[in-house]
DNA sequence: CCTACCGATCGGTAGG
DNA sequence: CCTACCGATCGGTAGG
């Protein structure tokens, strides 16, 4: 790990914990065990860190969406198989996935516009999916929009309460995940 | 409206954009029309704003599952009424509503305390409706844990896309989610 | 990587 | 509700 990775990487936990707002230069320098200015040798500006940790997730879902649809061709293959490849990068860095979740709307204004718009496009992509199960009759005729949301909210909120020390592997919270997406809670349909 | 509860609501719409974090004494004041100052004249401090729009909610949410509990009797009909109430309780007020989900990690260490411990109350009788639900026959054996927090975060996330100039009313949110965590996207059972 | 420092801004108080 | 102000702290720079 370079010294520039090992900044970032006690940027994230802080920034996890403290918000963006409340990670200062100093606080970070004191977990390096360096002077706040000495920072500034190796990144640019406190939002570099907020930057970069956003577009890195982000073109990390914009990949898995790709091969997805690369790969699969009918809806609940894609669905679940896009649901695994979520949950996966979500927990491969859990202080990053926290901060992209929390964090992106105090990226400046030009980086947040392009963040959203990278953002909509893939919730755009999950809602073809979704439209595709339905044109294809596996999927009950749901109102997509409100569809997507609902799922990425379901998969987003693992970043909040997955415990990597647990018992549950990514994949087995992706499983479970899909499970309940795809068939409610409800024994019997209604 | 008394002068206090306008410097609440204007509080919260700057909140709700800035976080707690960039919402500055002197960004309301200038809001309100008045000296950053004169706002200690109505309020003792902005941890206040915070806590007062924190427990608030949290109250309405206690209340709602106790009349929940009380009035309902099997497990469907209990939460098919406790979203309803959810809903409408976060679209009685998006701005607070927003608030409450973003920035509580912001309060001061006591009622931060105080608050998480409330919100895992809640939690944990959402996750008792689910288990009367499993024992009814009603429901799918589901890990209760996992099936509340993914239910949460599904209700919670209304506050990030609705838009009271929309065509949904609130009621019409909560029978959409309802149908979609009891029956989920899937046509046939899996 | 450090010392020394800058201008800006913060939440909040005193006194009227 | 205002003027005047406080001590603390912020992100970042100059120069070595």
């Amino acid at each position: 790990m370079t010294r520039k990775e090992e900044i970032r990487s006690i940027a994230l936990r802080l920034m996890k914990t403290h918000g963006f707002g409340g990670l200062t230069m100093r606080l970070l320098a004191k977990e390096l065990g360096i002077e706040a200015a000495s920072i500034y040798n190796h990144i640019s500006s406190k939002d570099e860190l907020l930057e970069t940790v956003c577009f890195d997730l982000a073109s990390k879902f914009e990949s898995a969406v790709l091969e997805v649809n690369d790969i699969y061709f009918n809806a609940p293959e894609k669905l679940s198989m896009l649901v695994k490849q979520h949950i996966e990068i979500l927990c491969a860095d859990l202080n990053a996935s926290t901060v992209f979740m929390h964090e992106w709307r105090y990226l400046k204004e030009e980086p947040r516009l392009d963040f959203v718009s990278k953002r909509n496009h893939y919730e755009q992509e999950i809602r073809k999916i979704i439209q595709l199960g339905i044109d294809e009759g596996h999927f009950n005729e749901v109102e997509t929009k409100f569809a997507a949301l609902t799922l990425l909210s379901a998969l987003n909120s693992v970043v909040e309460w997955y415990k990597p020390t647990g018992t549950l592997t990514p994949l087995q919270v992706a499983q479970q995940l899909n499970q309940f997406v795809l068939t409610g809670l409800s024994k019997q349909k209604i």
